[in-house]
DNA sequence: AAAATATATATTATCGATAATTTAACGTCA
DNA sequence: TGACGTTAAATTATCGATAATATATATTTT
């Protein structure tokens, strides 16, 4: 398993990018173990560093561990990407509200957004999509000013899995895609309620999505690695 | 300076409660740098257990570190403040919708709390005065039911220092006491709106009264230990 | 055979020491 | 004097090893 050498930069924070990027990839599936001497001979570093990324994806809500019984990925169940998408539609719904009126280099990031997001749709690519999307409600909440809930967004969308939740709407990406167009358009008109109003309703139905997925689905099963 | 034992559960653990403690309380005052060998020291303990608290704290946001050049206390600038009363009143004005009816469990605890605050308003005991009152706030966060939304309310609430706030306010205790019982009366009416509505409203008064603290008084200036 | 107990193993939590790095203090030279 | 480099001191980052603990396995007891 060759990687990148993880020179320069603290040893922790190499550690923990290196992590992240395979758990949100998949490449750890949710109920992985994490060890912390395995994965330091796989850097050739010593525990200490492992360990103190382990605690930083642990702050972050994306593993979890118990004392002495060691830290395995966390499987997002439903009920909390729900809350996700509830918290999301809050949130949104008032940065739309604090953020117009939006300037010309705003709206056209937002232009550009939208239109990325049709592309993939129609190509049924759904990272491309998810990025795309991603970027655009990530705009409206950079523009509403307030960094701490720009701080807290960026988290809950970790959370949110949309990746994940992408997947099994793909054959619905155009539609979702086409949702964005009359926000975008409040947003231009610098409607910031009704351009609210819409991204929560947009929320919240996905949010009412996820409650579905708990019985046709089995979302997140550790499959390769369980617990014992 | 004697402490308790810290015995039973990691010490990671009892070192960042302890700390945790030490910085809301003002023990450290913002700008306060903890130095991991000599907090080691003192609980005479290794400095591994001492560097993974103060990690967890940095990921809270109450200290932050700079490689190799220590950790302090964060000065909560008064925008971060105003951004958290702001961000509070979004969540708990959602909160108060979501959580109608309350339980009569609930309204007795609410009920108690609002007794708790009047008491130690009458009394201008700060300290008792935010705790009740940070009682009486999550207790509609947790009847929201989203475990989510209270997880963030708990980070943002750190933040918002309501100690260091209600200091500043020690004079107008009651009145800020008073606006609460119509929100009780509001939330036993089962009327969630009417009592988000006014919630909203106290925490964005609370917001725009930080922000008039800028030009009056300097907030948090580190006093005895400066910044070098 | 089932329950209870002891042993073994795997892994984390903590330790004490060293390496790496930053900042401050000092001295040198133009 | 002041810019510049150099050493010294302070502190973090990392290491390698040990202690503590949980889980699994084997053993005994009834």
């Amino acid at each position: 398993m060759t990687e990148k050498p993880l020179v320069r930069r603290c040893m922790r924070d190499q550690v923990r990018d290196v992590l992240l990027e395979r758990i949100l990839e998949g490449t750890y599936a949710p109920g992985h173990r994490l060890i912390e001497l395995e994965l330091a001979a796989e850097f050739q570093i010593s525990q200490s560093p492992v360990r103190e990324a382990l605690r930083e994806l642990e702050a972050m809500g994306v593993v979890e561990s118990q004392r002495y019984c060691g830290t395995r990925v966390r499987a997002s169940d439903v009920r909390e990407m729900q809350e996700a998408y509830e918290l999301r539609a809050i949130l949104e719904q008032n940065c739309a509200q604090l953020a117009v009126p939006l300037s010309a280099q705003t709206l056209a990031a937002l232009e550009s957004d939208l239109q990325d997001m049709q592309m993939s749709a129609a190509m049924q690519d759904v990272m491309c999509y998810s990025q795309a999307a991603r970027s655009f409600h990530r705009h409206i909440v950079v523009e509403s000013g307030n960094r701490l809930i720009l701080q807290i967004w960026d988290n809950v969308q970790v959370r949110a899995r949309l990746p994940f939740v992408a997947h099994y709407l793909v054959e619905e990406l155009r539609e979702f895609a086409a949702v964005h167009e009359p926000i975008l358009r409040y947003l231009r008109n610098g409607d910031g309620v009704a351009a609210g109003d819409a991204l929560r309703a947009m929320m919240q139905g996905l949010s009412s999505r996820m409650a579905l997925l708990t019985t046709s689905h089995q979302v997140d099963s550790p499959e390769g690695e369980q617990a014992r």
